[in-house]
DNA sequence: TGTACATCAGTGAACGCGCGTTCACTGATGTAC
DNA sequence: TGTACATCAGTGAACGCGCGTTCACTGATGTAC
């Protein structure tokens, strides 16, 4: 009966969710570096060798906890991506959702975002879902390109190769200084929401929202989008 | 004797200093969540037991690396600072200043602008030395400022509230548009950096000082500083 | 439908290791007279 | 200059705890015939 292989199966997905759960919990309490096997497996009421049958080492439960937090990441920029109209508003929708996602889930914002985990390197599967808010700036900036709304930003010569090159890489069709430019943003708004997140605008930024989206409304001029263009 | 009193509290800076050394050096090796003090009075042939001499407890030894780093980085910063003429020229030295020292220190660097360490506080002690940088840049746009080479940028009359609120604490000499928009390219001078440290440039940026510095420009002409003015 | 067999989740003990902190102590250095 | 005393750096043992990973195993679930 297939039902019967369906629910060893089912199981499987169950418990491996309550494993990647209990660890995010203890993300937070103790951080990437710190995330043990053992606290995990008491915490589900498991015998700490019984994760191996879910996960091959601790590296790799760490590893599966990133590509989801990227993935969530990745998600809720889309939604917002998707629930706006102009490129400008998604601009803003999509930076405001980075943010709002890192507020709401800090270590797993740590996780991706903060310093490396000693002795731990990503595996080339985080990769993709690494890019997904990257791509979604860069289509962005593509729309507003083909609907001609699009400044072009001013780029030295000095930069003129290495802005060809990242073009030619990530988006063949934008002009190089809008690429350059939308590298400089996407990594100043990763900027941005770290000092919030990781404390550094204690006492000294008061309205972070309104801050934040005025930021991310000069991140857009400096890519070349316009407020109210198309 | 003095001298004999002088040898014993030479003796103990020496120890002190160290210690911090070999921190720093097992920062590299395990991240400031597993610094151990056991492993660290291990390599200096010490006794764990003896360290206790020196500081108090593991987060002390952290809040001192903590403060040395923001001490280093900022002398770095002034360093450039002092180094160079005008303010543009200056803007773009302290950036340039602390994109080096994270290049060359950069576990100090995750220590300081990473993710925070589960656990610990960080006491107001190292409030002073983490505006170094900071305080640098709002003198550049004073100088600036004063010397007329200053544009005013836009802001929105809904942050208008907050960005007199900031002026008002962080340098009440200077027009609230010019902090807020100060406070904004400071959070993304190290958006910058960290990306570049962390890995998130790999197989994207190759010329990474020149875009560094391209970057750097435009942060400044953000602030309303605009190359060759005095 | 029933039986023999294979799969595989979870157990429990063990290996060899690490940690921060406390405490009573030794012995060298420094101070006061 | 010499002596008695105080200071304090460093020792070594102990407390009570944690870790990742391996391994032979039990017993329930699933599969093939």
């Amino acid at each position: 009966m297939s039902t019967a292989h369906g629910a060893r199966a089912r199981a499987r997905i169950e418990v491996t969710a309550a494993i990647k759960d209990e660890a995010r919990r203890q993300l937070a309490a103790e951080g990437a570096a710190r995330l043990s096997l053992r606290a995990v497996a008491r915490e589900l009421g498991m015998v700490s060798s019984a994760l191996y049958r879910y996960f091959p080492s601790r590296d790799d439960l760490l590893t599966a906890l990133i590509i989801d937090a990227y993935d969530s990441l990745g998600e809720s920029a889309e939604a917002a991506h998707q629930a706006s109209a102009d490129p400008y508003a998604r601009w803003i929708a999509v930076c405001a959702a980075v943010r709002g996602w890192a507020l709401d889930h800090p270590h797993e914002y740590a996780l991706i975002y903060g310093s490396p985990v000693p002795g731990y390197t990503a595996p080339d599967t985080t990769v993709p879902p690494a890019a997904r808010v990257g791509l979604l700036l860069i289509g962005i900036a593509r729309d507003a390109h083909e609907g001609q709304g699009l400044d072009r930003p001013a780029l030295p010569a000095d930069l003129r190769p290495e802005a060809e090159r990242m073009a030619a890489d990530l988006a063949p069709d934008l002009p190089p200084e809008t690429v350059t430019a939308l590298v400089a943003a996407w990594a100043q708004l990763y900027g941005l929401v770290g000092f919030e997140l990781f404390g550094q605008f204690n006492r000294v930024v008061e309205d972070r929202e309104g801050f934040f989206r005025h930021a991310a409304g000069q991140l857009a001029e400096g890519v070349g989008l316009m407020p109210g263009s198309v």
